[in-house]
DNA sequence: AAAACTTGATTAAAAATTTTAGTAAAGTTT
DNA sequence: AAACTTTACTAAAATTTTTAATCAAGTTTT
C-alpha cells in the first residue's frame, strides 16, 4: 500500500472534524508541492493558506512519512537560504499508454519524472469497437511483463488518445465507443488502477504549459499539425475542455464552401485541405503525374509520411516546400479566426510539420498578418514547440496525479 | 464619505494583522453578498469560509453599519426558515454611461438594481479622437443637472462602449485611442469618481450570465447581432477577456476570401456580409432597383435601419425575411466555427435581430446543422435572449462594482 | 576580515478563531 | 399534539494564528 493512499485513508477515517482538516491540508500540501515542483516554507504557507507554525508541523509529519524531501537550499536574496521542499521521488508513479492510430507508447514515470521503466513502443490499431479494448489491456500486459514491473508500483495508469473524449464521463464517442462504453471505468476494473483518461492533443496541451513554450502564460493556442490538425486551447492558465470535452476540434471547421468529403461526414473541413494526410495525398497524386520532386526517390510511394515531406523540404525540394507553404497559408488562416475569438498571447506550432520550421512558420505568420486585425496580432507571440521526446508523457503525468487526487478527494467528501 | 469606502479605509488603517483580516473578511463577505444578491447565514459560512460565530460577529457589525440587513426569510427544508441577509439599498450607487455611436444612455442604479435616477437618452458622436471625451463629460454632467442628480451619492460610473477596449490599461484602441490615452484614469480625475470601462458587447455577456439566458451556465457564446455583430464569450462563469481584452472580434473574422473592403481594412470580414450594415446597404441597392417589398413605403429611404427590415419581416415581407434568412445562414456558419472550437453548453442569440424570432434562429441552427459536429451541437442549446430594456445596464452595474472593489483592495494591499 | 544588515527557522506566550456541545426557537411532518 | 428538522445563539475546550524574541546563515558594507 503506497504512502500517499495512507494519507487519502486519514482523510476518509479522521474522527474529528479537526483532524480531517489536518489530513486535507496535507493532500493539499501534497498537490500544491506536485504543482509547483519545489516551494519554500514560507511559499507553502502562502499558497496552502497556513500559518508558519501549523504549517512546520504538517510538513515534519510528511517528513517523517517520506512523503517529501527538504532538497537543495534556494537562491539567497540577501540573506539565510531558504529550504526548498519537494515530493520525495516515487511517491506516485504512473504508467503512461499514450495511444496513437497504429502503435501504443508506454513508460514508467513518478511524480518528479524520473523514468522508472523506459518508453517501449508496440504495434496496436486504434478501434471503434468497445470490444477491442481488450487488445489494449493485453499490450499493458505485455509491457508489464516485458519490462518486470512490479504491478504494485504503479499508482495510476494515465491513457492518452485521439477521439472525442468525454471527460465528465470517461467515455470516447470516437474510438471504442459503441453504447456510452466508459473507457475510464472498464480499465480500472480489470486493471484495478486508476485510470485517467485524455484527449492526444488537450494532453499535448497541458505539457506545452507545464513543461514548454506555454510555461507560465495565461492564454495559449497550441497547434498540433501531424496527420491531423489539433488545437489546444489554454485560458486562464489551464487547458480548457469545454462542456464536454469536445473543445478544440480545428480540424473540423468548415473551412472550404461545399468542399471535399471529410471522415466525419461533413464537407470542406480545415483537415480536407490542410493536414499531413491531405499533403500526402496531394502528394501521391502529383508525383504519379510525374511532378519533378526528390519524393519520387522513396522507395515505396504507398508509404509516404509526412516526415518524407518535411525531410526533402529542408534538403531543399521546392515542390515539397511549396506543399508545406500551402499548409501554413491555409492553417495561418484558421488560425487568425482563433485568434480573433481569443485574443491569445501566444500560439505555440508542435507536431511533426513545426520541425519544418521557417518553412511552415513564415507562410503561417504571414496569413496572420493578412487576416488578423493588428491590435489583437501584434502582442500574440509565435512560437515553436521545443519539448524533447518523453514531453507529452510528462504531461500526462501531471494529468493523471491531478486526476487521481481530484477522484479520490470527492470521494472521500461525498462518503462524510 | 459614504458607508462602504469607511469599510475599505478600515482594511487601510487597520493597524495589527487581525484587525486588518477581519475588516478585509467584512469585504469579502459583502463581495459575496453582491455577487450572490441573497444568502443566509450558514451559505456565507460555505462561501467566506469562516465559522459561525465569527460570520455572525461580522454580520452584526455590518447591520449595525447599516450595509447589510436581514431580508424576508427563506424557504424550510423542513425545520426553521433561515434568515436571508442582503446588502442594503443604496450602499454602491452606480451612474451607468452606456455608449452607442450615435448615442448615449445614461441611468443611475443601485447595488440592488434599483433605479434611483431614470434612463436618458442624449444625442452624442463617439469619436476618435482622444480630446472629443471632453464632450462625454459634458454630457454626463448635463444629465446631473437635468436629474438634479447629487454628485456624492455616486459610488462610481460604469462607461460600457464599443471598441477595442484594453482592460489592463483602461484604454481604447478604437476609439478615443491617439497615444494610448487612459479614458478610465482621465474621467476619474475630472469627475472624481472611480471609472470602470467595459466593451458593450462584454457587458451584455455580464448581463446575460447574471440574469439573462446564460445565468448559472459555465461556457456560453453570447451573440448580439445588431449593426455589427459582436460576440461574449463565457468561459468557466466568467466573461472571457482575452490576453489584452480583445476577445469576440467575431465580426472581423475574415470569412470571404478577397471580399468586400472592411472598414477596419481588412476585406471579407464576416460583417461585411453578414450584419445590420449589410442587411441595411443591400435593402437599399436592392429598393433602388425595384424589388418588391414593404420597406418601399419608408418615408425616408435613407434612414433605413435594421429594425425597419425585422418589422416588416414580422409582417410576412418575403424579401426581408430573405435578407435575414440569409444572415442567420451566415451567422449560423460562423457560429459553427466557434461551436467546434470551443464545445460551449449554450448560445445565446441577442441584439435587435433576436427580435426576428424564427426568422433568424431558423436559419441559424439550420447552418449549425450542417456545418458542425454532430456531438458538439448536439447538447449545445440555442436561446434568444429575453433581457429586458434595462438588462445591459444592470451587467455594467455589477462589472463597475467588482471593479470597484478590486482596484481598491489592490491598492490597498500593495500600499501595505 | 569584521561588522552590519538581511532573510530564514524555530520556539513560546498571548490573542483569536474554530470546534464542539448544548439549548432554545421556529418550522414541518406524522 | 407529538416528534422530528433545521436554524440561531451561547459558552467552554481545543487549536491555530499572531506576535515577539532568539538563533542561524547568508550578503553587503566598512
Amino acid at each position: 500500500m503506497s504512502l500517499l493512499e495512507d494519507l487519502l485513508r486519514e482523510v476518509g477515517s479522521a474522527k474529528t472534524t479537526i483532524k480531517r482538516k489536518s489530513a486535507l491540508n496535507k493532500v493539499k500540501l501534497m498537490m500544491t508541492l506536485f504543482d509547483k515542483e519545489m516551494l519554500t516554507l514560507g511559499e507553502l504557507v502562502q499558497d496552502v493558506g497556513l500559518s508558519f507554525p501549523t504549517m512546520n508541523n504538517l510538513i515534519l509529519d510528511l517528513h517523517k512519512r517520506k512523503l517529501l524531501i527538504p532538497k537543495e537550499k534556494g537562491e539567497s536574496i540577501g540573506g539565510r537560504k531558504p529550504v526548498l521542499y519537494q515530493l520525495n521521488d516515487g511517491v506516485f508513479n504512473v504508467l503512461c499508454v499514450e495511444v496513437e492510430r497504429f502503435s501504443v507508447r508506454m513508460e514508467v514515470m513518478d511524480n518528479n519524472n524520473n523514468v522508472l521503466f523506459p518508453r517501449k513502443s508496440y504495434p496496436f490499431e486504434i478501434s471503434t469497437d468497445e470490444k477491442d479494448i481488450d487488445d489494449l489491456i493485453l499490450v499493458i500486459q505485455q509491457y508489464y511483463i516485458d519490462m518486470q514491473v512490479d504491478e504494485q508500483e504503479i499508482s495510476a495508469i494515465g491513457l492518452s488518445m485521439p477521439g472525442l473524449i468525454n471527460y465528465k464521463q470517461g467515455t470516447n464517442q470516437t474510438f471504442y465507443s459503441n453504447n456510452a462504453f466508459n473507457i475510464s471505468a472498464y480499465l480500472k476494473q480489470k486493471l484495478d488502477k486508476h485510470v485517467a483518461v485524455i484527449n492526444d492533443v488537450k494532453g499535448a496541451a497541458l505539457s506545452e504549459l507545464a513543461y514548454g513554450a506555454a510555461q507560465n502564460k495565461e492564454n495559449v493556442l497550441v497547434i498540433l499539425m501531424d496527420w491531423g490538425i489539433g488545437l489546444g486551447v489554454i485560458i486562464d492558465g489551464k487547458v480548457y475542455m469545454g462542456n464536454e470535452g469536445f473543445a478544440g476540434e480545428m480540424g473540423h471547421m468548415v473551412f472550404v464552401d461545399e468542399g471535399e468529403l471529410c471522415y466525419c461526414g461533413k464537407r470542406g473541413c480545415l483537415e480536407t485541405i490542410a493536414s499531413g494526410i491531405f499533403l500526402v495525398n496531394q502528394a501521391r497524386h502529383d508525383i504519379e503525374n510525374g511532378v519533378p520532386t526528390l519524393l519520387k526517390n522513396l522507395p515505396n510511394l504507398a508509404d509516404l509520411q509526412p516526415q518524407h515531406i518535411i525531410e526533402v523540404a529542408n534538403q531543399g525540394d521546392q515542390y515539397a516546400i511549396d506543399l508545406i507553404a500551402n499548409l501554413g497559408n491555409n492553417l495561418g488562416k484558421a488560425i487568425s479566426l482563433l485568434i480573433q475569438i481569443l485574443n491569445p498571447e501566444s500560439v505555440v506550432l508542435s507536431g511533426k510539420f513545426a520541425k519544418a520550421g521557417s518553412l511552415i512558420t513564415i507562410p503561417i505568420q504571414q496569413s496572420l498578418n493578412k487576416y488578423t486585425m493588428n491590435a489583437i496580432r501584434q502582442k500574440c507571440e509565435i512560437h515553436v514547440s521545443t519539448l524533447g521526446e518523453n514531453g507529452y508523457a510528462q504531461g500526462l503525468v501531471r494529468y493523471t496525479v491531478v486526476d487521481y487526487f481530484k477522484s479520490n478527494l470527492d470521494a472521500l467528501i461525498t462518503n462524510n
